[in-house]
RNA sequence: GCGCUCGUAGCUCAACGGAUAGAGCACUUGACUACGGAUCAAGAGGUUGCAGGUUCGAAUCCUGCCGAGCGCGCCA
């Protein structure tokens, strides 16, 4: 806010002749030399104003010296400047995280924006499976982060509960129940003889009955069963979801006549060999799409369209709908789509693509799910590394990356294991608070006078970095980067480890409390907290023992 | 064939067009009468797949090539 405001009135007092930005950017510097904040604006400037950039530095770093609390500004390179901090301000970091406690990290960033995200959405034929698992551990840290920046979020999941799939996963279950072989492109596997039997002793009789009311039987006791039991394991996974739309119900409600009905006002439509298709072409897919097919029936992509107007019909302005990369031909279609029917795919509609997920043990990639005698599944991920390791291992990886998830690094309880470093870092703060109140220290209120006699050099990059949080969490809202949340806490472990090895918290033997004492207390208090709101932005247990 | 994504230290991965490309692991050398050593200190490790281009500045943007994964139906 300083950078910005001495940029205004630099360009008031009529030095540059330039429309001052309405963002700047002050990063923290990687190297220390650089000071505590770095700006890039005078670079940005110097070209629109004309002007060398040094030289623009220079301007605007004198305005920016005659704020209070900067030390020192200093134009460097091709024209940063870098700034320093008046000494002892840093402290109020520690007493703001304080009093925010859990909220510490929140900001209003996106205060306004009505955003529908939609992750995971497996198929209810089957468990939820190791590349959805991905999608559920990052899809639920999107959403906190999203939450905490402001944003009114629903997170969304759909059931692909109609079409032949599902027919067919119905005949399936009635092949099984009858111990007949498995039909061609059916679905196989424990699971399914498992649930055939289930619905069998539900419903006695129901395979003496006539063949067409036990396939609907099948299919619908199939498909609720199989919704439920994702939305439990997913609920053991700490993933909840605000709604859940049924297909079918899309369909009973006639959205998809709805939606051809909308596109065909709009022109894009038109009739050949039979079927109805939708010109995508006209806005950038590479081939037309049908909506309805020879014989009436839509198709997955006139569904897809439907959910997306039904979204924006309940007052949505942004969908983001979170996929694994093998859906990626999807997003194409679906903004062609959404430009057809008038709306700004740039500003509707968002699609982050993730890379997929290999479970690794001793090196090899696990294939086959324990229980479920087909692919690993959710159940199997929690067994083999538990809920924690494995969203945080799912979390601390930009989706643009595969992951190959090792149950050997996941499990360990060491400080390779990044989870457990971070964990072990908040549990040895919980420790030392217990220690004090052992001892029975009180430090009663913060106050910035009691975080005055934070100087050494260990102290004073713990709560820079404490600093940052505010930062990071809306930067990996607005980027949809959950991964830098976890880089974050791992940096902040390390950080806090090495002033804990510098700076002596409690009081050996009989020495007294000092000011220091109390001032360290609230530093170690602050780092605790801030710890725990990253842990919990990333859906993680912060423990107060390991 | 067309399209999308990816390629960074030995390994796993960071880096919103910014300064000397960073962490952890593994490796080498150190620190334990311990506020939780499940930690810390130091060292070594790089032509960011290759070749051009854009600009004050490129791992990042553009073009071509090489390599890997995935996708391209009136399937779901």
């Amino acid at each position: 806010a300083a950078v910005s405001d001495a940029v205004h009135r630099t360009v008031q007092s009529g030095a540059l002749s330039v429309t001052p930005p309405a963002e700047v950017t002050v990063e923290r510097p990687r190297v220390r030399d650089h000071g505590d904040y770095a700006s890039n604006v005078a670079l940005k400037l110097a070209g629109p104003a004309r002007r060398p950039p040094r030289e623009v530095a220079e301007l605007i770093a004198t305005r920016l010296r005659e704020h209070d609390g900067v030390a020192a500004v200093d134009v460097a390179g091709p024209g940063f400047l870098n700034i320093r901090l008046a000494e002892g301000t840093l402290g109020a970091v520690a007493r703001a995280v304080v009093q925010a406690g859990s909220r510490y990290g929140h900001t209003d960033r996106l205060a306004g924006q009505r955003i529908n995200l939609e992750y995971v959405s497996a198929n209810p034929t089957g468990p939820v499976h190791l590349g959805a698992v991905r999608w559920a551990a990052v899809g639920d840290a999107l959403a906190r982060l999203l939450a905490a920046s402001g944003a009114q979020v629903t997170r969304e999941y759909y059931f692909n509960d109609a079409g032949a799939q599902i027919d067919r996963f119905g005949e399936s279950l009635y092949a099984a129940a009858r111990g007949e072989p498995t039909p061609e492109n059916g679905y196989a596997g424990q699971y399914v003889a498992d649930l055939a039997a289930r619905i069998t002793a539900a419903r006695p009789g129901i395979l003496d009955g006539p063949a067409a009311d036990a396939l609907e039987a099948f299919r619908h006791d199939g498909i609720v069963s199989m919704l439920d039991e994702i939305r439990s394991t997913l609920e053991l996974f700490g993933v909840v979801f605000d709604v859940y739309v049924n297909e079918r119900d899309l369909h009973a409600r006639g959205r998809l006549d709805e939606a051809v009905d909308r596109l065909r006002r709009t022109g894009h439509v038109y009739t050949a060999d039979g079927a109805v298709w939708l010109r995508t072409t006209d806005l950038g897919d590479d081939k037309d799409r049908v909506l309805l097919r020879g014989d009436g029936r839509p198709t997955y992509f006139c569904a897809d369209v439907a959910y997306y107007l039904d979204k924006r019909d309940r007052g949505f302005d942004r969908v983001i709908i979170v996929l694994g990369a093998d859906h990626h031909g999807y997003v194409g279609r679906m903004r062609a789509a959404v430009a057809c029917l008038g709306d700004n795919p740039d500003q509707t509609l968002e699609i982050p693509l993730g890379q997929l997920v290999n479970l690794v043990r001793h090196g090899m990639p696990v294939r086959m799910s324990k229980r479920h005698g087909t692919v690993v599944t959710l159940e199997d991920v929690i067994e083999a590394v538990g809920v924690d390791a494995a969203r945080y291992a799912l979390a601390r990886t930009s989706m643009d990356s595969t992951i190959d998830l090792d149950v050997d690094l996941w499990t360990r309880r060491s400080a390779d294991n990044p989870v457990f470093y971070v964990q072990y870092a908040h549990a040895r703060l919980a420790s030392l608070r217990r220690s004090a109140v052992d001892l029975g220290i009180d430090p009663g209120e913060v106050t910035d006078a009691d975080l005055g006699p934070l100087t050494h050099e260990r102290e004073v990059d713990l709560l820079r970095t404490l600093g940052e949080f505010p930062r990071v969490v809306a930067g990996a809202a607005e980027l949809r980067a959950p991964h830098r949340v976890a880089r974050y806490l791992e940096e902040l472990a390390g950080t806090y480890h090495r002033c804990y090895e510098a700076c002596r918290v409690l009081p050996r033997g009989d020495e007294p409390v000092t000011g220091l004492t109390v001032a360290r207390l609230w530093l170690c208090e602050a780092t605790r907290i801030v710890l725990g709101n990253g842990l919990g932005l990333l859906g993680v247990t912060a423990p107060e023992r390991l």
